[in-house]
DNA sequence: CACAACGATGTTTACGTAAACATAGGCGGT
DNA sequence: ACCGCCTATGTTTACGTAAACATCGTTGTG
């Protein structure tokens, strides 16, 4: 800056004033300035900007991994919010699930140039970690449980869970099965127990509960595992990847979709329109999630104040041809 | 730190020897200012320390979409290695793969806070763009043509195309067919360069190209035209999720797959060994892509030199259920 | 025992920027 | 014509840290 200065036969406040776009500098002076900035290559440099400023223009986001789509989608979601209101995303990868690490990624994150944190949390660990988040740093979780500490903001898993069984009701279903994801999912959780509870509302039967790992090969073992129960008519599975592995065993086990099972995902992704046939299936809006922890966060860092609380998405039924009547019983 | 260094009774500077774990500290000392940095919840300011040493230990990564997964899994490659060496990792993405938008992200990188760049740019924009690129910056570009400018880092995408075409050649089948991506895909030209030289080295015939844009739904409809065509008993689709939609379409149309017609895709997605059946496809390593990208750009952050060229990570063939010998003609 | 050498710690300074304050012209109003 | 205010620009200072240099006490050695 002292060279541009300089050169441009000012003093370096004036060219802060320009780089700045401040006013109360003279169009011909800011001219000459911007002349020499440009001969010069000069660039703020940012990190004696932040220091000044105290701030870095800049949200931390804290995720497992980025081999789930709704991960990725989030984070999408994220970074465009975050771009347009000017900030940049830092990512901070936790290899393994496991405490230690998460503590670890907190730890380096204190001393990281962050204004705010959001913590994309599928799995249940948090709230061991919790004790290493910088207390009154803005925080915004995602899909967790830990709405009574911090804002979180998440897809409504459970209304999503409640239209999926509530639809293969409507269609005259005697009861509905569920595979699950791991136990280790808050979401798999909710979308489990959204479940069972609009079952026993309805007052149908609850079978007994299957499980995946979310993964289309865990479907297809489910799948599997399903063509022995004779009675099986309607199938309500946790994500659509494991809905695809699901109606693929079942096709090899010569029961036909729709007509003789009904199968609804949950997720949506791009792919399940093309399936065979096109999933029936629970849309989340990641975007829009990913949008809302931005808000939130940059809600914080100008108010000051966390305000704990959950902030749920709304989802929303896509019906494809995966669904129908059930069979008629001869 | 002043605070602390009160605190603890030392000066400014032995917290700051402590707080770096540089050695010429009494154990006794050391302790105290511990203890003082924990009353006081001391963080070290990144950017002051980033001043002082004019590195930010982050990289910045320029992309367009997240919503593929090769990008996804080769920014958590990216992730994963720079944490590893220490840095960080900053998003910068672009929202539309316009010129503008492109210029502004690599304007917005002037002033943000990176030692290096790694741009994932998988669609013909780059060379519109460089311009703009701050010159002798350490940068690095997957997948794109930029490679006497910058170094490069791709999935070696002719070898793997090349390993489909041979794979069914060496089946029996008279000749192969080929979905490609869209055309402004850098990888979808060279999947499709490879499959026209393969079938041509082999004196095979070259048939009419199919695109799609890489959904499954593109390929659902490049499968529905495929069963206009009698001669059909292979084809090499450009990604799996083309592929599994075209499998579809197959299938819709009476077609077996691989009794009546081969198939191969691009990429071995997790859920491909789930589809119906499951797919014979080529394996391309995204979490090696990320780190090649990483250790170049730390290269060339450490030995200033920036060298032009290409990595090329290796791809293989998976085979599974998709593929087999063409039928016989009656 | 004296002195050198070294280890532990303190003091000064600089990193690049921008806010706060200072200065110096010019212009309008009476 | 003079005063005061406002505008354009310059000067000082502080942000938090760590390298470089300075100081002081201690220990080992001839």
């Amino acid at each position: 800056m002292a060279d541009v200065a300089k050169r441009a036969g000012v003093s370096s406040q004036t060219v802060s004033r320009v780089s700045n776009g401040h006013p109360g500098v003279i169009p011909a002076t800011r001219e000459v300035v911007q002349a020499a900035m440009r001969e010069l290559g000069y660039r703020p440099n940012s990190a004696a900007r932040a220091l000044k400023w105290g701030s870095f223009r800049t949200i931390g986001v804290i995720l497992f991994s980025l081999a789930n789509v709704g991960n990725s989608k989030t984070l999408e979601g994220i970074a465009a919010e975050a771009t347009a209101r000017g900030y940049g995303i830092t990512l901070i990868p936790v290899a393994m699930p496991t405490e230690a690490a998460v503590i670890g990624a907190f730890g380096r994150l204190e001393e990281l140039a962050v204004d705010a944190v959001i913590v994309i949390m599928e799995i249940h660990l948090l709230d061991a970690a919790t004790v290493g988040l910088p207390p009154g740093a803005p925080v915004v979780v995602v899909d967790s449980n830990a709405g009574d500490r911090y804002p979180v903001v998440d897809t409504d898993q459970s209304r999503g869970g409640q239209l999926a069984v509530e639809h293969l009701l409507s269609l005259g279903h005697e009861t509905v099965w569920h595979v699950a994801g791991p136990e280790e999912s808050f979401a798999s959780e909710r979308r489990l127990a959204a479940w069972r509870e609009t079952l026993t509302a309805a007052g149908k039967d609850v079978p007994r509960v299957l499980r995946g790992d979310w993964s289309a090969e865990s479907g297809y073992a489910a799948g599997k595992e399903l063509l022995a129960e004779e009675s099986v008519t309607a199938v309500f599975v946790a994500n659509d990847q494991m809905a695809l592995g699901l109606m693929n065993a079942l096709h090899e086990g010569g029961r036909r979709v729709p007509e003789d099972v009904s199968v609804v995902g949950f997720d949506d992704l791009p792919d399940s329109a093309a399936y065979l046939p096109p999933l029936t299936t629970i849309h989340q809006d990641f975007a829009e999630v990913g949008r809302l922890c931005v808000e939130g966060a940059l809600d914080q860092v100008d108010n000051g104040a966390s305000q704990p609380g959950v902030t749920l998405v709304p989802t929303r039924l896509v019906v494809r041809a995966s669904t129908g009547s059930p069979p008629r019983r001869d």
